[in-house]
DNA sequence: CACCTTAAAGCAAATATGTTGCTTCAAGTG
DNA sequence: CACTTGAAGCAACATATTTGCTTTAAGGTG
């Protein structure tokens, strides 16, 4: 992690992250993610712009750390009884919300300020998880799954792949029949 | 498409193009990446920095022009004999370039600089027509065939996430054996 | 082939952004 | 309650970006 927080805790440097992760959020809403800028990111956040440049070195950087919190999951993935329609409603949730053009400028913004692909990472974890969670309700109920590397090669790689590159016509029939596609010639 | 070429072709507006891309290419084997800024390029195109602020909009948006000039594929897929040892054939090569440093930072400036996502949309065009190719012969062939976007999504989308969001330990081995997986479920 | 018309390029001044060395502050440590 | 130290503030500086106006040359017209 080449320039990340690493914050003591409670110090100032933890209200001064958040005083500008806040100020991002607030300007995103008033204004708009074209029109950010360091300085005037810093002026909402009552700072100086060489605080944000010393701790993020641009305001890509600063954009990717924000839009990797917001893209964590706040809830477990729904249980609606069975492994195929519990990945169902989640790619459904997950192909909604990231298609979205804010869910798309955070994707982008993740991707872009990301010297190392730590954030990058990040995402794609946080995916692993919530489908290792359904994974394991699966299993519990003794169905057969595929393993998470099988789901998201078939499931979140494809969807991603739509959202980044041919954001046109996606919509959430086409996440049921990935996941149509993957349980139907798994579990026969 | 906001603010591209459409250039009178022949005209001096060609011959600035050129020569910036020239420049972009020149400096990016020189110095790097990091290093280019438009005050440079400009200079080493010979040109004013106006022009290209007024022609490319930023930074970024002529390096994801050069970057998809770069990602054109220059020779049509080999034919190996079968449509499976064309498409391994073809996703190995593909894996290689594309998750070598250089083919990262060529994918992130074309997705990057590309407000209507139209860039990216050439990305993966490029994919399609080489996927077609194949499968053409392979329909003359009298092989059974997939269609493009099964392909997209069983092989050049699992490949393109993992490029993105986890960059580690990706070889050859493991675009062999998407292509397997798809080929073995479809010609049975 | 001279003569318009018109995008696009050049130029330069004004503005905004990014960088740096040095000073000051305050959280944790002994 | 000093003392140490990483981070923040400040200010001067260096670069990059925007903009209004002028000039150039491509392509069309009589």
């Amino acid at each position: 992690m080449s320039r990340k927080p690493m914050v003591r805790p409670g110090g100032r440097s933890a209200r001064v992250q958040a005083s500008v992760h806040a100020a991002v959020h607030e300007l995103e809403a008033e204004l708009g993610r074209e029109a950010l800028t360091v300085p005037l990111v810093a002026t909402r956040a009552g700072v100086t712009p060489s605080t944000i440049y010393r701790r993020w070195g641009d305001l890509q950087e600063l954009l990717s750390d924000v839009a990797v919190e917001r893209l964590r999951p706040e809830t477990a993935p729904e249980d609606k009884g069975s492994l195929r329609s519990d990945l169902q409603a989640w790619a459904e949730q997950f192909l909604e919300e990231m298609a979205a053009p804010t869910g798309r400028a955070y994707i982008r913004d993740a991707l872009l300020g990301d010297p190392d692909g730590s954030n990058a990472g990040q995402c794609s974890a946080y995916a692993a998880e919530q489908i290792d969670v359904i994974l394991d309700r699966a299993a519990n109920r003794e169905e057969t799954t595929p393993d998470v590397e099988t789901v998201l090669d078939r499931v979140v790689a494809p969807m991603m792949y739509r959202i980044l590159f041919r954001p046109d016509g996606l919509d959430t029939a086409y996440a049921r029949q990935l996941v149509a596609g993957l349980v139907g010639s798994t579990d026969h």
